[in-house]
RNA sequence: GUCCCCAUCGUCUAGUCGGCCUAGGACGCUACCCUUUCACGGUGGAAACAGGGGUUCGAAUCCCCUUGGGGAUACCA
């Protein structure tokens, strides 16, 4: 039986969406996808007390920004097959798979620093095991209140053949009858995922290896239910420089990314080569990396959050990408740097002036403040450098020079024509072509770090070249 | 404590069932070149098989131990 593949992404909305999130998440879409299968999204929202609706909203926009939204459009929550859930509690509890338990809070501690002492693994007893009804009665009538625990079985071991991490076992005595369901009627996490995952379809559970001790115990759920396993597969998560990754290392949260002038295309490909690699390809987009996706190629080790690298991909990304789409990325950073976008600023970036700046910045914030002359008007508020250039007297003749040329051009000006003007001024005054470059693009721009003069002209046109450069005289 | 997982340059990694590895690529660092600034780009360079035992004619590649990391041990997910 070949089943259609089908993978999930199960975030927690207790927190935000976690740049570990979100490659795992990427994992689950390239392998649904190479596979023609589907990717879909499961919010596990079952700790009631600890979710909430405004996490709920910034994992479904981060998932979104990256493009790894649900394949299905459907953004499920778990609690909404809670009596789903329940009713399976009830099965098992009537198949004798799972046991009231009665155990305080207060004993569990106990036992537990019991076992800490003695140096045994450290397990629920199974004491409740087996109450008679009699004891059961006896207990609430103490006014205590159930949970209930499954039946895992005390020897002999669990394991299964992990898609990544290859064969794991685990003994079964380290194990213990752990709770499916808590006083408060809410099933817990290791049930309901296995349940849901059932439910859903899933035929690749791809996630974190933080969740390779929760494995066994799904399985006793997906045993004692009668279903058959899925395929784990558990990628390793993402480490700081000193272990866990942190602040430190780098924002936790995706969407601080987009904040900080990432491109969605550069972090997905950013995160795909942490722990999985296409031979020297270095610059691998969505499409390509769907075609030569297998989970099984991704690496058993952690590896280690690099900023550096991810800013590389950024500036890779924005060199190729085309104006029209930068300058949309590009406007949320010119309101924030309190830029304002005319009709005839537009012109300048869309015709050359975003490409005359976008290879030699890393972010958008950085691109945005490349193209920030665009926006000056003269007269200039120099700095320190730029009127000190300003103020040399040689420089200030070749700005005459160069402008009362260009005064007698009659077509349009473009980047070759400024270098002849250039090459012939040189020549009649033994000049070099420097002696022209940075007085005139300080004069153009009012800044002293902008493209090639030839460039500025063609975009800004004769008439404000012109001007701009007058008005600095 | 107990259980599970991992181990190639500072970092991400290549290294198909052991020989082609005097270990390749990328980021970062660095030298030089290009150059009207800042960049981009180009050509080089320094930089790694954690340690110890085996197995083998031969090991980065297989086995064991040590060490070092990480994770889990909740009425969280």
């Amino acid at each position: 039986m070949n089943k259609q593949v089908r993978t999930r992404f199960a975030p927690s909305p207790t927190g935000m969406l976690h740049i570990g999130g979100a490659r795992t998440a990427l994992f689950n879409y390239l392998f649904a996808k190479a596979n023609g299968g589907e990717y879909l999204i499961r919010i596990e929202d079952t700790d009631q007390t600890r979710s909430t609706d405004a996490n709920k909203e910034i994992i479904k926009n981060g998932l979104t920004w990256l493009g790894l939204g649900p394949t299905d459009g459907k953004w499920v929550l778990q609690t909404e097959s809670i009596e789903r859930h329940k009713k399976a509690v009830e099965k098992l509890l009537l198949e004798g798979k799972a046991y009231e338990c009665f155990t305080s809070k207060e004993e569990l501690e106990a036992m537990r620093e019991e076992q800490q002492a003695k140096k045994e693994t450290i397990r629920y007893d199974g004491r409740h095991r087996d109450l008679s009804e009699a004891q059961k009665q006896a207990f609430r009538d103490e006014g205590r209140t159930a949970v209930i625990r499954i039946k895992v079985p005390t020897t002999g071991k669990t394991g299964w053949d992990d898609a990544v991490q290859g064969r794991i076992d685990v003994p079964n005595y380290t194990l213990d009858d752990y709770i499916i369901m808590r006083a408060d009627g809410f099933p817990t996490y290791n049930f309901v995922v296995a349940l849901d995952d059932h439910d859903m379809g899933i035929t690749h559970v791809i996630r974190g290896d933080d969740h390779i001790n929760n494995t066994p115990k799904q399985i006793f759920v997906y045993e004692a239910m009668g279903y058959d396993l899925p395929t784990f597969a558990h990628v390793p998560m993402i480490h700081g420089k000193n272990g866990k990754m942190s602040k430190r290392d780098g924002a936790t949260n995706v969407l601080e990314y987009q904040l900080a002038g990432f491109m969605p295309e550069a972090l997905n490909n950013y995160l795909m080569r942490l722990g999985w690699s296409l031979g020297d390809e270095e610059v691998i987009s969505l499409e390509r990396a769907i075609e030569k996706f297998d989970i099984g190629d991704v690496n058993k080790s952690a590896s280690t959050f690099d900023q550096m690298k991810l800013e590389w991909f950024n500036a890779q990304y924005i060199k190729t990408t085309d104006a029209q789409t930068l300058f949309e990325a590009l406007e949320p950073f010119f309101k924030e740097k309190n830029l304002n976008v005319t009709d005839e600023v537009k012109g300048y970036l869309l015709n050359g002036g975003i490409d005359s700046v976008k290879n030699k910045t890393k972010k958008l914030g950085d691109l945005a403040d490349a193209c920030a002359f665009f926006f000056n008007k003269p007269p200039f508020s120099f700095g320190e450098k730029e009127v000190n250039t300003l103020n040399t007297d040689g420089y200030r003749n070749n700005l005459n020079l160069f402008v009362n040329k260009l005064e007698l051009e009659t077509a349009p000006v473009n980047h070759d024509k400024v270098s002849e003007i250039i090459g012939a001024l040189c020549e009649e005054h033994a000049l070099k072509f420097k002696d022209f470059g940075m007085p005139l693009r300080v004069a153009l721009t009012g800044t002293s770090s902008a493209p090639g003069v030839g460039d500025i002209v063609e975009i800004f046109g004769k008439d404000v070249s012109i001007a701009n450069i007058k008005s600095c005289l």
